[in-house]
RNA sequence: GCAGUCGUGGCGGAAUUGGCAUACGCGCUAGACUAAGGAUCUAGUCCGGGUUAAACUGGGUACGGGUUCAAGUCCCGUCGACUGCACCA
């Protein structure tokens, strides 16, 4: 028995071996408790897998078969995210139909991610632009149009001056086109919106529902952006009218010394026969639109404003008259776009104030407003505030909010930076959204029994001059009946961006096949909510946050029984280039997993991606590391020469036996998969020492190992004559007594240095250890002409002699 | 600019509650095996002094300070890297 390990027979023996046994099929026996484990589906693209996909779809396979192990009923799926602007500029270029580059791209992929051994069930595989799936998100689009969450606005695109196409965000790049590079600029359309401000409060609230990595919950909250103050009305001196601002300090309202309203304001057109200098305020306006985003972030330090020569306002606290200013860091998309200027108490108030030579008024005590704004609301009294002086910040807040709603000039307003969703994409290759528009009756669903709403095929994917989506030169699909009166109606034509077929994906593999429903209630039931989701940060404001948004939805229908769709959110940290750089065809440092595959095979990928680093940080490829991995198999391979037929751990190794399961177990657990991996090659490097390894430690490893590196332990399992396959086996456990050794090396200090180390008996007493240091040579040297001033023991740990 | 994460050998990276810094892997060096090379096995490898070899000894976790019997770990400051946000009233 020495043959070589070839991973390229064993791979494809048990790739074949697991799929017609259906090893990994979910959902045979409910009577088990239930684990779904979840990673982001991939998009098909035309470059087939990176070498960084496999590491998240690694790291959960490793927790899926050992949670089977562990006798749960796993439920680990895959799927395509098929719907997507390169597959259609490809289909553009090299005019061959989406659908086709979309089928053979996911063959590609599916053929790639087989060939790396992953316990998925296939049987459940899914893929957004299946009509049979995008039925049932058009479904759940009416829903959102029956509830009124989703209606059409006025909403602008960013337009490309030369292709005469909509962009995607992504396809702008600083600030030009990213194929043509000419001028982009904002074109205003009516494109479908939903309305996920209104779960604003729900998806901040409830991710304390929810057990997410600390930094996915914090951009989360930033990204919805909560804040709660006021709303006032700031009434214009000498008319009726006012003019309404949201703070988050009412407290500091008395020392608002002027108003800055946004350069888009209205206001300045309504009262522009009164407004002495309104040639130069529009010309402000002109300058600030023609600045680009990053040209305003970069002269953010420095502003500029116009005032207002004709308008004034009343400050509601001081009864005084205080200046209008128009400036383009007050943005017309937040709250009212006006706000009071409190200068002594906001940076931005502070130095605009400074620049334009405006009063600062102190109004909370503790800074020293001459030099900066004191911005802080937990030290400093009221002053110079009327009946406000002498209050906390918190219980001036209250107190203004309280008399501005008496006086029925302002009331408690709560702000979000989120904005609601556009839904709209002027492409082909997306889902249809379902709804006519008729002259009659507006915009009509339509009926549900006529979904899925299948996509037309087109002669051309190119986008229309004029910005509209391919589907709009297609008339004869585009004229159509109104369901509800029978008369001439038209279609939608834009179509529902890729973040929509993702919101639902994880309900959809619990029961895929469903004809009646987008899943049964009782499946979901009995699978939600996915128990551990992991994705990459770069998803986690837009994705993430519209899952839980379309969940949350489905929950209020009664749909589905969960508030929360996700228990569990890690994250994944990116693999770079050889030479610490993303990877990227253009840097020339592409990693293809294939070759890896050929040359090594599959399980030495698998190992060497879960030993790279610790699985939130980046970390850079290395084919000498790779090839570490490839040695460390080879060297477990062998073991099977080195076999003592003992069914039971030798007397030398048991504790490090016990302690290994403890060490991998646990650092599974906790995604440590490099420490786990280290412990087993630091348990395989005692066997060689003994020489030999017996068949219970054998298997032992096998079994710890079997996770990440599944073909070769399942080969070497049925080589060393194991019961049926190694998935089916259990998880091995561990006796905590044994995982520590009776005795134990602990190190002698003085002052604080290791001056020598000694072998105590476990738990041994201070007064014991303490006696036979003092008598080591070493230490008796050292103390004999000292003092002794303290001595620190900690058990088994450490003995520090403090002396003088 | 603000927020977050981080900074450890030649390299990737370990280090429960503060308790023997550098586990594991790579690379490198030497030896064994070999006709030879590769592969493999064994030993060594933080830096400096010291020694035939050891013993022994000084320094050491970006930099400067602090708390402590004891600091990679805690606190303050500085520098650098990465990520996210970018005037959010």
């Amino acid at each position: 028995m020495c043959e070589h390990y070839s991973p390229k027979e064993i791979e494809k023996k048990w790739q074949k071996i697991w799929d017609e046994e259906k090893a990994f099929a979910a959902g045979r026996d409910k009577s088990k408790p239930k684990f779904y484990a979840l990673v982001e589906f991939p998009y098909p693209s035309g470059q087939g897998l990176h070498v960084g996909h496999p590491r998240p779809y690694t790291a959960l396979d490793v927790i899926a078969r050992k949670r089977r192990m562990e006798g749960y009923n796993v439920l680990y799926p895959m799927g395509w995210d098929a719907f997507g602007l390169p597959t259609e500029n490809y289909a553009i270029k090299n005019k061959i139909h989406p659908t086709i580059v979309t089928k053979n791209n996911i063959e590609r992929f599916k053929q790639q991610l087989k060939s790396l051994g992953y316990s998925f069930d296939w049987d459940r595989e899914i893929a957004t632009t299946d009509p049979n799936y995008y039925k049932w998100t058009q479904w759940i689009f009416l829903q959102f149009f029956k509830k009124g969450l989703a209606y059409k606005a006025e909403m602008p695109i960013n337009w490309c001056t030369s292709c005469k196409v909509g962009l995607a965000n992504e396809e702008v790049v600083g600030g030009v086109c990213e194929r043509c590079g000419s001028e982009v600029v904002r074109k205003v359309k009516s494109q479908w919106m939903l309305k996920i401000t209104a779960y604003a409060d729900r998806l901040i609230d409830d991710l304390e529902l929810v057990n997410y990595i600390e930094k996915v919950k914090v951009s989360q909250i930033n990204w919805i952006g909560r804040s709660v103050g006021a709303e006032v009305e700031f009434a214009i001196a000498g008319k009726e009218d006012s003019l309404r601002i949201f703070t988050t300090r009412p407290d500091t309202m008395f020392g608002a010394t002027y108003m800055v309203i946004s350069p888009e304001h209205p206001l300045i057109d309504k009262y522009k026969d009164e407004i002495k200098n309104y040639d130069e305020l529009i010309a402000y306006r002109e300058q600030a639109a023609k600045k680009s985003d990053f040209e305003r972030a970069e002269l953010a330090k420095d502003k500029t404003g116009v005032q207002i020569d004709g308008l004034t306002a009343i400050n509601p606290a001081t009864g005084k008259e205080i200046p209008i200013w128009i400036s383009d860091y007050v943005l017309m998309s937040y709250g009212t776009g006006a706000i009071m200027a409190v200068p002594a108490h906001d940076e931005r108030d502070w130095e605009f104030a400074k620049k334009f030579n405006l009063p600062i008024v102190e109004v909370v005590a503790g800074g020293n407003v001459d030099e900066a704004a004191y911005t802080a609301t937990d030290s400093g009294k009221l002053v110079n505030s009327g009946f406000l002086n002498g209050l906390e910040v918190e219980q001036a807040k209250e107190k203004m909010v309280e008399w501005l709603e008496q006086k029925g000039i302002g009331r408690k307003k709560v702000n979000y930076k989120l904005r609601d969703w556009v839904f709209s994409r002027q492409r082909y290759w997306g889902e249809p959204i379902p709804i006519v528009h008729c002259e009659k009756c507006g915009y009509v669903p339509i009926p549900e029994e006529e979904l899925p709403l299948m996509l037309p095929d087109v002669e051309s994917y190119e986008p229309t001059e004029t910005g509209e989506s391919p589907l709009a030169k297609i008339s004869d699909w585009v004229e159509t009946t109104c369901p509800k009166c029978g008369g001439k109606a038209y279609r939608e034509t834009d179509t529902m961006p890729n973040w929509a077929g993702s919101s639902w994906y994880y309900m959809r593999y619990i029961d895929p096949h469903n004809d009646k429903a987008f899943a049964d209630k009782e499946e979901l039931d009995y699978w939600l909510p996915v128990d551990w989701y992991n994705g990459g940060m770069e998803h986690t404001t837009l994705h993430l946050l519209y899952s839980r948004f379309w969940h949350k939805f489905l929950y209020d229908l009664g749909l589905v029984s969960t508030p929360e769709p996700y228990m569990k959110r890690t994250s994944h940290g990116m693999i770079l280039g050889e030479n610490g750089e993303k990877m990227s065809k253009s840097r020339g440092n592409v990693v293809n997993p294939d070759d890896i595959v050929n040359e090594y095979g599959a399980d030495t990928l698998r190992t060497y991606e879960m030993f790279i680093g610790a699985f939130d940080l980046h970390a850079a490829w290395s084919s000498e590391g790779v090839r570490g991995c490839r040695r460390f198999l080879d060297r477990v391979w062998k073991l099977k020469d080195m076999l003592a037929d003992d069914e039971n751990y030798s007397k030398a190794l048991e504790i490090k036996m016990h302690q290994t399961i403890k060490k991998v177990s646990s650092d599974y657990e906790s995604m440590k998969y490099n420490t786990a991996i280290a412990a087993m090659m630091g348990l395989v490097n005692e066997f060689y020492k003994a020489g030999s390894v017996t068949r219970g430690e054998l298997k032992t490893l096998l079994l710890l190992l079997n996770p990440v590196a599944p073909h070769i332990t399942e080969e070497l399992w049925e080589l060393i004559g194991g019961q049926g396959r190694i998935y089916q086996q259990s998880w091995p456990v561990y006796d905590e007594s044994k995982t520590v050794e009776d005795t134990v090396e602990i190190a002698i200090q003085i002052n604080g240095k290791v001056k020598a180390s000694m072998a105590i008996a476990l738990d041994e007493k201070q007064e014991s250890v303490q006696t036979r240091a003092l008598e080591l040579d070493s230490i008796k040297a050292v103390v004999a002409s000292k003092t002794i001033v303290k001595v620190i023991y900690v058990p088994n740990k450490i003995l520090n002699i403090v002396v003088k």
